[in-house]
DNA sequence: CAATTTGTTCAAAAAAACTTGAACAAAGGC
DNA sequence: GCCTTTGTTCAAGTTTTTTTGAACAAATTG
């Protein structure tokens, strides 16, 4: 009886602090290039008390059921979120991952590396068009750019673990001092 | 009389290897979320032997030039891209910023430093709201996550010159044998 | 096995970002 | 002072990205 006057919609609002935490994962999203659906769906479930189901995530934000599918794709694939599995429900249950060390991994590891990656192969394609310029002068020019590039390709392949390794648990670049918080 | 016919236009068009370099140049930008024209304007000044006109970049990459003026105008600020004021030319001359340190000095510090700043106050704001929320267990958890991200904010605070000093000259991080390329 | 629940896909609509070019300012030269 | 050269600004047009929602597949239930 009373669920056919309430139970259909209503998704009960986000408290201000929600709102608020989402507003700056939205920010954070676009900082490093991801829709402000990502943004909202992560910023939700690092709001949430419990595991929220793909219904959840689509009421209580508001966007459509094809934008949650496609930013929950994305995020598990980053491991940013993770699916937990609950005893009773035919549902799908999603947790953020708290683990700053493993958000920029996953990060890094799909959005940076290929590309770095394949620029290599690029400069090996460039290098042989430098060989047919007739002009020696140019080729001397050009061979001197891409060497830059590889220099530069070389350090920021040495640099990722460097980052890795500032953002693991106990070493020489953590101030020990680590706050009481999640554990990260 | 020659001039009437062959001088207005054809802007000499870019040697393969330019236009594979500058090809570069874009994606890297894009990866980075900067415009098009922006990678364009970069790789063409990259690729150049000597100091490179306004008019030289609109004509030969052949963009607007209302483009070359924002691009530009974005790469100065960024110090990827420097003035190299000419004898007798009222004309600017401008030329790349080839070291790679600071290019990502520059880039960090309009595009990062900022929003890590203003997200710290972000986050003195939330805790406020979190205040004012009624149920106890709820500002128990909500306070939790909120360390957490304080917790995230000042890792990537102490990243900043941890990665700085990896692209820095000589150090711990920096392999010696720092191949034969332009200085960077 | 028909009906329901759960989630995905993808073409079309909407929104955001980028580029263009014409109007405008600033600074020199004549 | 007037004309030219050099570069900037910004509204309008174009392109790209993101979101939507309806059609579809898969799995479960009764």
């Amino acid at each position: 009886m009373e669920a056919s006057r309430a139970d259909p919609v209503q998704p009960a609002a986000l408290s201000p602090w929600e709102t608020s935490t989402i507003e700056l994962f939205i920010r954070a999203a676009s900082l490093i290039g991801l829709p402000r659906s990502v943004g909202e769906i992560y910023g939700f479930l690092f709001c949430a008390q419990s595991p929220q189901t793909f219904d959840d995530l689509s009421a209580r934000l508001g966007i459509s059921r094809g934008s949650v599918s496609q930013g929950l794709k994305f995020l598990r694939q980053l491991g940013a979120v993770k699916v937990h599995y609950l005893a009773g429900s035919r549902k799908d249950h999603y947790q953020p991952e708290l683990s700053m060390k493993r958000l920029v991994h996953g990060f890094v590891r799909d959005q940076f590396t290929p590309h770095l990656e394949s620029g290599g192969e690029g400069l090996d394609a460039i290098s042989v068009l430098i060989e047919s310029e007739s002009d020696p002068e140019v080729r001397t020019h050009a061979t001197q750019r891409i060497n830059t590039l590889r220099t530069w390709q070389g350090r920021m392949q040495r640099l990722m673990p460097i980052i890795m390794a500032a953002l693991g648990g106990a070493n020489c670049f953590n101030k020990p001092d680590d706050a009481p918080s999640d554990i990260v």
